[in-house]
DNA sequence: GCCATATACTTCAATTTTTGAACTATTCAA
DNA sequence: TTGAATAGTTCAAAAATTGAAGTATATGGC
């Protein structure tokens, strides 16, 4: 009775199951983390993931859909542990930019390679697997970020 | 500027680009849950959507890679607004099955339908990249559980 | 059959995370 | 120059999650 699970959901819609797939591997993607460095918290952890160089805040909140106080928070809580620091947008002085110190470049590192050993291990796919389901991934971000972001935050 | 996001994500190895696809997508789902039916909470709306068929609290929790108080929390909330019952069952006294009341598979059958158009939209893929995306996402769903759930536990 | 141990779920208080509304500072456009 | 919009902050409240201790049932060895 162990392929029920596969067997029923391969009677589902696509878009379903692809919602379920999604769902599976989020939450387990999140499990994961916490087993890996202990003093992040997970919005932490997606923070860092996401400064792969300096960004606004207004950005980052648009870009995990979240909203401007919880951003803040994150960044207090990051800026306070020495990860980041904030530095004024020199062409808009009302946004801060927010900048991965040495300390938050190296956590960073380890959590994106940390991340890819996890997905590999997470999703069982193979190389060539991993690679369509990437291109994939990436046209929904794109598409996402384009319906998702109100103005042209983009930066 | 705009193709900087993707032509910078290009640059990254595939897992880190998967991820962040399944997170922007994952939290784009999330965000438009709250338009849909305003007096289900996230969690609700996660538990209706995993309940195609009567299911142990502990198959749930395993699933969402949750814990058992939060699986008891979100029942309850379903139970006393009348979308589950609990039945015992029969095979295992200890444990209970949740079961859809009419009022639960009709709030189903609505959240199934509108997230199906959700991922269209969410996603911007065409039917034959649907097709695709949900094959390699049975087979990291299939791989999650399998690697996640701690027993047989695969009712 | 009986006992010790394991399992399925519940309870509840504490923690973590997210939110919305009111606020400050800066920009933009007329 | 002024009024409206925007970027981010503050803070108190709401939502979600957790872990530890508890109840009831099952299971395996004796």
């Amino acid at each position: 009775m162990s392929e029920d699970i596969s067997a029923r959901l391969g009677r589902l819609s696509p878009e379903i199951q692809s919602i379920m797939g999604v769902y599976a591997l989020y939450w387990k993607l999140e499990e994961t983390f916490d087993c890996i460095e202990t003093d992040l918290s997970h919005p932490e952890c997606h923070m860092l993931i996401k400064l792969d160089q300096p960004k606004r805040m207004g950005v980052l909140a648009a870009d995990m859909l979240s909203v401007p106080s919880t951003i803040t928070a994150t960044a207090d809580s990051l800026e306070k542990a020495g990860y980041l620091t904030r530095e004024r947008d020199p062409e808009d002085r009302r946004a801060w930019l927010l900048v991965l110190t040495k300390q938050g470049e190296e956590a960073r590192n380890m959590l994106v390679s940390e991340a890819g050993e996890l997905f590999h291990r997470a999703s069982g796919l193979n190389a060539e697997e991993t690679a369509e389901f990437a291109r994939l991934a990436r046209k929904i971000r794109d598409n996402v970020l384009k319906t998702g972001i109100p103005e042209g935050l983009t930066k």
